[in-house]
DNA sequence: GTAAAAATTTTTATTCAATAAAATTTTTGC
DNA sequence: GCAAAAATTTTATTGAATAAAAATTTTTAC
């Protein structure tokens, strides 16, 4: 039984992100005022303001929804029958960096992780976090499984494995929103020469 | 030869960083507001923005300076006997929070991290950027060093390895500063535990 | 040493994000 | 239908950011 309160409330959700996501394409981030997005999805500013706290927070929930069909689309994308850690990796990478592409321009990544890291602490930032952690999972599921078929070594902690990679494939994506100019392919250079070199090393 | 000019306005510069590092020190970031900082530097607010640009500009011309003093304190406190990467890695990563921590509280990281995200292609962005570049090859050279004393197989290309490992530092340093509650210790089990998965998995 | 010029800061004004309190509208429960 | 509750809008304020004009100071040239 939703009540129609609740179902305004949801609809106009709905309005603001969407109104929010057409005009941040259209005009960048810092040029779309609160206002507009606003006025486009038929409230006032501060409601705007009362459901999503910032400007930030309005980019950060949009991206929250684009996420979830991300995490849909990666389990797809992944080939079941890779079995090499390293192109898995890079292909998760490369799905990761097609999604966000498609979705908004490099200039806007950069406010989302700004976002991020500044609103660590909010409760937009936390369902950032676990979203991220749900990514996270995608790999450390394709890792066990690796290591079910006998792939990878009894040894290795799948969940500490899929965390570190994800973390190295992480950092190799703030690197590619942050310049403008470095292309798909030349981060995936750089994050097959990381995994390379750390699998290299075999101490011990 | 350097002229009134150029001495009076490095001499702003420094008030005006300093200022804000006692004021943000003290009210922290948001509770400080430039006309205070430009109040308490002896110049006007206009002149605060016309050389950081922005509030997070003067912040990061801040902490840029303290990374300069990093920088050195990174080289003498990783010890020159040691031979194990791990260790290695792990020792790298409390310096640098342990610097941190120091100098300013994890909610003002948060702020320089968030800046240096959103303006990675300013001027001040690219100068952190290159001292983060500085700062990895400090552990570059550590393990090219490590790598000539027979530590560590040549088949690994040491720029490569001092990469990746201080991209995994620097996710979990991010990490450390955006939960108020996370110690050290626990940052430094969790790399511990990254850089075990990694160099166990040794394959091909 | 002084007057013109060049450079730099300050003043002034405007836009917009963020926040708070009061006023208004809408929904809900009876 | 009507009173109470809930939510939105209006109104107002602070502060960051930016731009243009005005004022000041340093430099340069004589």
């Amino acid at each position: 039984m939703t009540s129609l309160r609740a179902r305004q409330k949801e609809d106009r959700r709905k309005r603001i992100v969407a109104s929010a996501k057409t005009l941040f394409r259209k005009s960048g981030y810092d040029r779309t005022t609160i206002e507009a997005i606003a006025e486009s999805a038929g409230v006032s500013g501060v409601t705007v303001h009362n459901y999503y706290g910032t400007k930030a927070g309005v980019l950060l929930a949009l991206v929250i929804e684009n996420d979830a069909l991300l995490l849909r689309r990666l389990d797809e994308s992944l080939p079941r029958d890779e079995t090499d850690l390293i192109a898995l990796t890079v292909c998760f990478a490369r799905v990761v960096m097609d999604h966000a592409t498609s979705h908004l321009e490099k200039a806007i990544w950069r406010q989302v992780l700004a976002a991020v890291t500044a609103e660590s602490e909010t409760p937009l930032g936390r369902a950032y976090a676990k979203l991220d952690r749900q990514l996270a999972y995608v790999l450390v599921n394709r890792i066990e499984a690796l290591q079910r078929d006998g792939h990878l070594p009894a040894r290795v902690d799948p969940v500490h494995l899929g965390m570190a990679l994800f973390h190295l494939q992480n950092a190799r994506f703030v690197q590619f929103v942050s310049a403008e100019g470095l292309r798909p392919d030349e981060i995936e250079t750089r994050l097959r020469n990381d995994l390379t070199a750390l699998f290299a090393v075999c101490s011990r």
